[in-house]
DNA sequence: TGGCAGATTTTA
DNA sequence: AAAATCTGCCAA
């Protein structure tokens, strides 16, 4: 009934891939198991204009993947321990991506608890670095595809969820440079976001 | 070639 | 508040 995510839905404008991705489900297969989280907060990273966008200096070995096409991982080594995980937007040679920052957990959450060491289910995908502890990726897979595979993002009405959903809009957080641009979304009323939430706009 | 800041998380 | 510790940039 339901299908992967497929090229044509990241062949859009970064901004808009981010907002289209929140609600949408994140599916690995790993060795272990199965898991599955509903992506709840995402970030935009812009080619132009974007000082905090790893990009913006010109393309590393590292950053490759985020200049590579459309609809595949971005997969990164942040602060010498953590990994962080972006969707690529843009066109082949334009590093753009989406960075997912967290993720409410759908299925396989007695594994996810396993890899994270708690059985506190708010703590399991509730940031960047946590998310892909909990869903075991690994470095090795920067650069693959998402439309088939063991990784793949399955459209907001797969695994129970629904098609509507409101968004909220904020700055981006845990940067200095282009801090104050409004690329940040999340899902409003979820429990899973990254950060608590300014007053006014709380994710509760 | 050395120092430092960084799209983070955890513990004191 | 500070440590853990990889990558890339910039200054000597």
């Amino acid at each position: 009934m339901f299908m992967a995510l497929q090229k044509n839905f990241y062949q859009k404008d970064t901004v808009v891939v981010a907002q289209a991705l929140l609600g949408t489900c994140l599916v690995h297969d790993s060795a272990q198991g199965k898991t599955v989280g509903r992506i709840v907060e995402t970030e935009a990273y812009l080619f132009k204009d974007d000082p905090a966008c790893h990009a913006s200096r010109g393309q590393t070995q590292r950053n490759a993947a985020m200049f590579g096409p459309p609809g595949h991982a971005y997969i990164y080594l942040i602060y010498g321990m953590h990994l962080c995980f972006n969707v690529v937007t843009a066109p082949v040679g334009q590093g753009e991506a989406v960075l997912i920052r967290a993720l409410a957990p759908v299925e396989g959450i007695p594994l996810m608890e396993k890899r994270r060491g708690t059985n506190e289910i708010q703590k399991l995908c509730n940031g960047p670095g946590k998310l892909m502890q909990a869903m075991g990726m690994r470095l090795e897979q920067n650069g693959c595809e998402l439309f088939d595979g063991p990784l793949t993002i399955w459209p907001r009405n797969s695994h129970g969820g629904s098609c509507k959903i409101d968004v909220v809009e904020t700055p981006r957080i845990g940067i200095t440079a282009g801090a104050e641009l409004p690329l940040r979304f999340y899902l409003k009323g979820n429990r899973y976001a990254s950060r608590r939430c300014r007053a006014g706009e709380s994710g509760d």
